[in-house]
DNA sequence: TTGTCATTTGTCAGTGGCTGTCACTAGCCT
DNA sequence: AGGCTAGTGACAGCCACTGACAAATGACAA
């Protein structure tokens, strides 16, 4: 009902992609669009010369609307919203909405995306000489700050908090979130691979590690959101202590409860 | 286009269910439908008297709406196939597939959860005194067995195979997959903490395990999926290499290409 | 300022998954 | 036989999503 396209400021970070995509997708984030070139000269080595009005207005629009979105299904819940209501709450017309989201899933989705393109490059960026598990361990841990600025630059946390609760009991939302994870399990696979000078196809390590890896990650994510203190701090705790578990829990016999 | 519900033979192993549900869903299986007593007196231990005409004709029209959809998946591809088609096929209202499949996506998984359902039920067969990771890896391996024979009841097994494939090259069906992945490894971890006398809440072993364990099988599965040999030894092989690596994956250093 | 061009948007029409309703038919029980 | 109930078909309708085309609008040059 509230906010029209007129919900200025706050510049959200996404890239100037087609239709579907967001942040980061499949893509190494390090492609810029080659077609769409608006002011800037190609070649240029620049960052933002300035957007241009045009694109100003793409941003303010998309931005509004992944705000009716979220709100709109925090408030009522995911299914019970339709993509007319988002659109209408925005002020544009329904084929708009799924001109800059792929649907309502991809809405929905879009500061996990955010998140995930921010640990995959502090993954990137970890020395090479970390165990793999290691470097894993370091780069979620590192990014948890980063991530966290660079949600606020678009949307303030506790709407993402809420969010990502909300993505975890909406089967819908959940189902696609899980298969996300297993693009990027498998993205950073690879780049294990790649560290540690290996075939992924030939050898089984780097996409086991990744998976046991995954899956605690998921495990610490779910117990994040079911308890209480949803600050930064609380998640890396979580984070550290559950992958400190991972030797316990593969051991072969059980001591008692580590606390 | 053929096989009307006249397919008879081969009756599916699957309970009578409400529109939803299916082989084994997150009820422990044990369960009988309370409601419907048919021909049986209740309180008898008696396994099944006799299913009875209408129950018989039931199964039938299941059995032939679940192998005309899979053929029609694997043919020209889940999305690219209408329900429409389907019940076309079997010669039933389009309204009658959806009382026996909750949607499309239930009928295509509907062998995995055939397949799922004797997985825990060999994790609850495994004896108290073995390790949780010991269990769990008797468990899959012993599975593989009982699941192929359970499959050959419904349909060929060489069809589940070429579905399980569909599976995960269908982005859709592949995040449903993963979301019910996720419930079982919940329910499995109630199962591992239950056995070791933990609270599966108070205590975060069971479901690191059970998502370390998730985690090597989901890459197994998709390797098997990716290679040639289809064979029940072949997935065996496979499930015991990778489980053996997930210590190697973990370790400081990685030594050389294991084989 | 004005004309041209490319992009963005709205409108319309249509497909397909899925659900509620209701009358009808066919097994089942006494 | 006759009543009861479960299974089915025929509509009608909601909603996510898509293709096509025309109108609106920013970008840019004359």
């Amino acid at each position: 009902m509230t906010e029209t396209v007129d919900t200025a400021g706050t510049a959200a970070a996404a890239s100037a992609g087609e239709p579907a995509r967001a942040p980061g997708t499949t893509e190494p984030a390090g492609t810029a669009a080659p077609g769409t070139a608006g002011t800037a000269a190609p070649g240029e080595p620049k960052a933002a010369p300035r957007p241009g009005l045009r694109e100003r207005k793409k941003q303010r629009t998309r931005d509004a609307l992944l705000r009716a979105a979220l709100e709109l299904f925090l408030s009522q819940g995911y299914e019970r919203t339709t993509v007319d209501e988002i659109a209408e709450a925005v002020d544009v017309s329904q084929r708009t909405f799924f001109r800059y989201f792929a649907g309502k899933e991809d809405a929905a989705l879009f500061l996990q995306r955010l998140a995930e393109s921010h640990f995959i490059a502090a993954v990137r960026e970890r020395p090479a000489h970390e165990a793999p598990l290691e470097a894993l361990r370091r780069a979620v841990l590192e990014s948890w700050d980063t991530i966290g600025e660079a949600i606020e630059e678009v949307v303030p946390i506790e709407l993402h908090m809420r969010t990502y609760r909300l993505i975890e009991s909406t089967p819908a939302l959940l189902a696609a979130h899980l298969r996300r994870s297993e693009e990027i399990e498998e993205e950073i696979a690879h780049l294990i691979a790649e560290r540690e000078g290996l075939d992924v196809d030939r050898d089984p390590r780097p996409r086991i590690a990744v998976a046991v890896f995954g899956g605690v990650m998921r495990v610490t994510g779910r117990q994040w959101g079911a308890g209480e203190d949803t600050g930064v701090e609380a998640i890396r705790e979580l984070t550290a202590a559950y992958l400190d578990q991972v030797g316990p829990a593969l051991a072969e016999k059980w001591g008692p409860a580590p606390r």
